[in-house]
DNA sequence: GCTGGACTGTTATGAAATAACATAACCAGT
DNA sequence: ACTGGTTATGTTATTTCATAACAGTCCAGC
């Protein structure tokens, strides 16, 4: 969390905590137990970690946090458990941050975000692409996964700044 | 460079060589100059390096081509000349990949990439982001800067597959 | 030629990610 | 249930990527 403003404190929160939390994690049960994967305890523990999150996370933070009494977790456990929630669509790497958030919209789709270099807060966005993948399809490119990363200030930072 | 392919040595080249390199070094300084800044030696030297790559380059590749005799730079060395580049425009950073291209693209422009996952070519485009940035603009966010990196295969490389 | 700002050199360290291999859990077919 | 294959985890170590901190140097403008 950057933390580059003014006015600490004011900043929105958007961790789920409670039954929200419980809920989503089940949702993501039923998920795994379509597609037959297995939501595995260091998976779900990773994934409650990002959900009840206010920001991107980054690995480090979710390796000291993992624990339930303060022992932080091993480095390939929580990239483990990353790369399988990437996979199944619950979360996602943030490129330009070396960090991660939960998926917070249904359905296949490109993932896009609007980071706020103020608040650190990162919206999860769907993009209209058609245009531009259509041009890169003319030129014979075959695409596979696009990155989609904005930087700047969100319109409660703005109004604070 | 990936080479996850089949058909090494039928890759393009792209790295600028003897007259076209200099005239590029050239045409660097006199950009310089034109905004009081100096392009210095391991400034020169990183951009240098990057022109004459066919790819993208690691910063730790550039550390290692940096010395005319075999000797690596300092990481600091590179890691500012990067940044100044990057600042005057004469670079991008590729995020998804970690390493630096120097800009193709004339004048002041939002960065994006074709990123090829074979041949690791990342051609650079300008993309068309005029709906975005409106919508982005439209939630009160203010953008800074964008990220847009696209990963697949390009042309040349899926015909040979 | 002095001075202040920009740049470089150097040492050290911090942060991010993965390799490699041993062990354990799951589950499908018999 | 056994068993053999697959998938996941635990653990140690290492590699890769990036920056902090500070001393010294260069250079433009006064």
């Amino acid at each position: 969390m950057p933390m580059s403003c003014s006015h600490h404190g004011e900043h929105e929160h958007h961790g789920l905590h409670g039954a929200s939390l419980s809920r989503a994690l089940e949702a993501a049960e039923a998920r795994c137990a379509d597609s037959r994967e297995r939501l595995t305890a260091p998976r779900r523990r990773v994934l409650e970690l990002l959900l009840g999150a206010d920001a991107p996370m980054k690995a480090y933070d979710l390796i000291a946090a993992y624990g339930d009494a303060g022992e932080p977790a091993k480095p390939p456990t929580v990239y483990r458990a990353l790369e399988f929630l990437e996979r199944l669509g619950f979360a996602h790497r943030i490129e330009s941050l070396n960090a991660y958030v939960p998926c917070r919209i249904e359905g296949g789709h490109v993932a896009a975000f609007l980071i706020c270099d103020c608040c650190g807060e990162a919206a999860e966005f769907q993009p209209n692409l058609g245009s531009e993948l259509e041009a890169m399809a003319a030129t014979g490119y075959q695409v596979r996964a696009v990155t989609l990363e904005a930087r700047g200030l969100c319109a409660g930072c703005r109004a604070h700044a």
